[in-house]
DNA sequence: TATAATAAAGGTCAAAGAAAGTCAAAGTCA
DNA sequence: TGACTTTGACTTTCTTTGACCTTTATTATA
């Protein structure tokens, strides 16, 4: 498994009870064994607002990075997610989103399957610009749907 | 025997009690001696929606290539009708099979819903000729994990 | 005490690496 | 000859790494 993936699952596993987490960049990549700014990487592609984490993070002595998950409830978490995205959106983005859909039961695993097939780059065999458009209209309005 | 035949087989032989399997396109590759595009011929000519398969696949560093066999003999009209499919269907040919499906009880109304929503013009935003080549594929690729 | 130096975080960005995808030319074989 | 197969150069996507930068806190010093 990718490291960058084991990263996410470690950093969701902190997210028990509470909606707040605060990590140190150093420890958690020396844990890992990484360089510190994969932990970067792994923000940047995986705890975006879009997917419904704020990040801010303080420098110096003591320094560290706060994570916070936006926990509304189900109709309004989904349509935090359907405004705030962007009219283009990834492959790889929807997957995140759809394990963060799973991880907090708003979707079944059915909806979840049916969500990435209809979206998956194998099947929207178009030019890439265009293709991240079209996934993200059949997204949100697939979503739209199962809400 | 032609190299693509024994590539087909060993990839199949791996279906061996799951229905899902993960290959790596350059291990598959350097274990045949051929070039890792003729994993994706193979695949390409061999894996297809109409022949019960459904493939996704990620690039990047612990890339790989995901196959799920469909177990065609309990739905064989399912099988049939994306058999039987152009490669391109119009919205209203969707309507008329989705209607079908309802009637014969094969799919729930909210996979029907979603197939709509996944397949319709408000959505597939495209010129004619390639929105239907698009719709098609949807549909049946929907349609292979809706079994 | 105010300031300067140092240490201790975290941030950025681009290059390198690791997969898989595409497409068309060349080869094979019935 | 025409359909199928093999090959390889080139592309795209995603991840990993590292050199260098900025901000903040602490400590030493005039």
């Amino acid at each position: 498994m990718r490291m960058s993936d084991l990263i996410e699952e470690f950093i969701k596993d902190l997210f028990d009870d509470t909606e707040d987490i605060e990590i140190q960049r150093n420890d958690l990549a020396e844990h890992f064994n990484c360089v510190p700014s994969q932990i970067n990487y792994v923000i940047a592609t995986r705890f975006k607002p879009s997917q419904g984490y704020y990040v801010e993070s303080k420098r110096g002595g003591g320094g560290c990075i706060k994570i916070k998950k936006v926990n509304l409830d189900k109709s309004d978490y989904f349509m935090h997610i359907i405004n705030n995205m962007q009219n283009e959106i990834t492959s790889n983005e929807v997957d995140i989103l759809l394990s963060d859909f799973l991880t907090y039961n708003l979707i079944t695993e059915k909806e979840a399957k049916l969500l990435k097939v209809a979206t998956s780059d194998n099947v929207l065999t178009l030019n890439k610009d265009i293709k991240d458009k079209i996934r993200a209209k059949i997204f949100k309005n697939m979503l739209l749907n199962i809400i």
